[in-house]
Parts: C-alpha cells; sequence; structure tokens
DNA sequence: GCGACAG
DNA sequence: ATCTTGTCGC
C-alpha cells in the first residue's frame, strides 16, 4: 500500500468521480519496475442475498506460474455497481486481502478494465496507485472504446482506441475464441502489460492468475452458501 | 430523449 | 457479478 495514500471508498457517486480525477494524476504509463518474480491474481465473488463479497488474490511464481501462495477475505459491499465507478465497490475487498499476503507480487493481475475507463481511470489503475505496484486490466468484455477484431489465430492483437488515445490492446489468447482487453493499470508499458498477459497463459482463454482467483473465490462463495442454506432448512 | 454500460 | 444443463465441436 502507498503510504502516501490513505483509500477513500464511502464517497457519492459525484465525489467518487472527483477522487477518480484526482488520482488519475499519479499514474505512470510506463514501465517502472525491476524484475516481475511474482504476479498475483486477484478476483471477488459475490451473493446477492447478503450482499457479501468473497475477495480471493493468488500469487504465482514468474515466470513458472507455479502457486506459492492464496488468500481470502468476506465482507459486505457498500457501493452498488455503477459503470465507471467499480474500483469504489470492489476496492475495499481487494484492498482486505491483499493486506494478507505474506508475499509481495511484483506485479497485480485485475479483473478490469484500466486506462479504457470513462476518465481513463479504471479500476486496475486505481488499485495499482493505492498499492504502488506495477498492474495490468484483464477485461472480459467492453466497457469504451473502439477496436477491429483481431485475426482468428491466439497471440493476434487489435489496438483499443479511446479519445483518440491508445488505451489498451484486445488479445486472442486463443484460437477463435473471443478475446480479452488488456489495459495498463499503473507502471506498465501498454506492449510490455500485453507480453506479460501471453506469458501468464497457458491455453485457456483467461490468463492463470485471474482465471485461478476466479475459480477459488467461486468455491469459496458456494461453500458459504451451503453453510447458509443449511441452518435454515434443516 | 435514446442507447451503452468493466464486474 | 449471478441465475443455469445439456450440448455441439475439436
Amino acid at each position: 500500500m502507498n503510504p502516501q495514500l490513505k483509500p477513500r471508498w464511502h464517497l457519492t457517486p459525484r465525489e467518487a468521480i472527483r477522487e477518480q480525477e484526482r488520482l488519475r494524476a499519479r499514474l505512470v504509463l510506463e514501465d517502472q519496475f525491476k524484475e516481475i518474480r511474482l504476479v498475483a491474481g486477484a478476483d471477488l465473488a459475490f451473493d446477492p442475498d447478503t450482499e457479501t463479497a468473497f475477495a480471493g488474490v493468488i500469487v504465482y511464481r514468474f515466470p513458472a506460474l507455479e502457486e506459492i501462495e492464496r488468500r481470502s477475505a468476506r465482507l459486505k459491499l457498500q457501493f452498488p455497481y455503477v459503470p465507471g465507478l467499480l474500483s469504489f465497490r470492489e476496492g475495499p475487498a481487494l484492498t482486505a486481502v491483499f493486506a494478507r499476503l505474506r508475499n509481495a507480487p511484483d506485479l497485480i493481475l485485475i479483473d478490469g478494465h484500466g486506462r479504457a475507463h470513462p476518465r481513463l481511470f479504471g479500476i486496475a489503475c486505481h488499485m495499482g496507485v493505492l498499492f504502488d505496484k506495477p498492474t495490468i486490466g484483464c477485461g472480459k468484455s467492453l466497457l469504451v472504446g473502439e477496436h477491429d477484431m483481431p485475426a482468428t489465430r491466439a497471440g493476434s492483437t487489435a489496438p483499443l482506441w479511446y479519445q483518440g488515445e491508445r488505451v489498451g490492446e484486445v488479445l486472442r489468447t486463443r484460437d477463435g475464441v473471443k478475446p480479452i482487453y488488456v489495459t495498463v493499470g499503473h507502471r506498465v508499458a501498454l506492449a510490455t502489460a500485453v507480453e506479460l498477459i501471453k506469458r501468464c497463459c497457458d491455453g485457456y482463454r483467461i490468463p492463470k492468475p485471474t482465471r485461478e482467483a476466479d475459480h477459488y473465490v467461486g468455491v469459496l462463495r458456494r461453500e458459504h452458501q451451503r453453510k447458509a442454506g443449511r441452518k435454515t432448512t434443516d
């Protein structure tokens, strides 16, 4: 966590927008790191009934992609889902899980966008600035921007444009499968981000760190719901 | 006013 | 994000 910044989560939508514009000034869109030895993937799952979120983060040795640690955290979501303000909904939970890690990752992969955002400051940028770490956004669908479809073959890319700026890269991670959106979060140049993401892919559409984190929190959520349902059923 | 809209 | 089984294809 960047000691200079204290997270400000409980804001009104209007204040949240101002916060994004304030933090945006701290973004570093170029490579600013030494060696990447540990990569972390994080994700959330949530139970609509209780508004409870299950956050999970898994740390891998890079480039081997061998898991060395995984942690989780559970808490109520306070902010509604508003396109463009995702970090204010998921940020508290992500901050909580990362605080539990023993191994400090050198690179963080976040589900969602970075620069490809209405105000050029998506959740990947937000978390990157707060943690003061190289961060990359891995989106499964588009929020803003325009692009051509990359060629059918795995490894093909197409630039993602928004407001005259190249904010990301559409990456085909598997032959003939729907591509993913790679966007800069913090301290990593776009071209570098694409290369790093490619090296985190192991044959599936979603890069291993985020894919495994997604599966992890899904299991946690269902496990918790199973217990809750049991109490009121028998 | 209409349509779009990460997770 | 979540609700959800089988099924078509490599």
